[in-house]
DNA sequence: CCCATAGTTCGGAAAATCGGAACTAGTGAA
DNA sequence: TTCACTAGTTCCGATTTTCCGAACTATGGG
């Protein structure tokens, strides 16, 4: 499995950052990664929730992510490191992520629990 | 055909706003409703670009709009009057719609042509 | 090598989207 | 009233996307 594709920023586009934003669980786990800083991924993730995400499912929104230039994933031994490209992004989309996330969190301010 | 369903501010969800946004087309859509205040609406919005957005499709992205809480629809004689809940939503969810439509804006510049 | 863990890929079922054709609403004219 | 015209909605089948279990791949120890 060789390194994944992350778009240049010059590549991002917007409805495909706000396609992956508009599913609550993405936008959860985005939330959480670009908070944290970095998170060591999906199994880590599915744990927090009452629900239960199958692995199948974050392993794709994981790439939802990735390919929209959200997050940068790489491999750190057996697991996933995911970091948030907020400055990138913030850079060419300014205000673009802050506005998201904290519309997130004033709708329902818990509502979006991971 | 009574008065269309529009949500209270209070039921705006975020993944319903960015969602509809995520269409290049219903956000083309928007931006012109948002730039101009009202745009009275279907079959003028369709002459606009070269590529021709058949009717039933303009309808469906018009009924997304509106239900995400983006735009108002009132019949006027027979035809339609949409308008932008920007100012709601804004105090809603403040400095959204300003960051997305300043990244479409960015992005391809007039790559949404509507 | 064998096993365990972390994640991807495959494939079929369920849901969302697209768009043409038919239908409904409003307006004006005869 | 009835006919015609225009604006838009609804219906429904075809295509596309999403979901998720099962199978597979990759990495790291014993």
């Amino acid at each position: 499995m060789r390194p994944f594709f992350h778009p240049s920023i010059e590549d991002l586009r917007p409805e495909a950052i706000l396609h992956a934003l508009s599913d609550p669980d993405r936008a959860a786990i985005f939330a959480r990664i670009a908070t944290q800083g970095c998170v060591g991924s999906c199994s880590r993730l599915a744990a927090l929730g009452e629900r239960v995400i199958p692995k199948s499912s974050l392993s794709s929104h994981f790439k939802v992510l990735r390919e929209a230039g959200l997050v940068r994933s790489e491999r750190q031994g057996v697991e996933m490191r995911n970091s948030a490209r907020c400055a990138e992004i913030d850079q060419r989309f300014p205000g673009l992520l802050p506005a998201i996330l904290n519309a997130y969190a004033m709708s329902g301010g818990g509502d979006v629990k991971l």
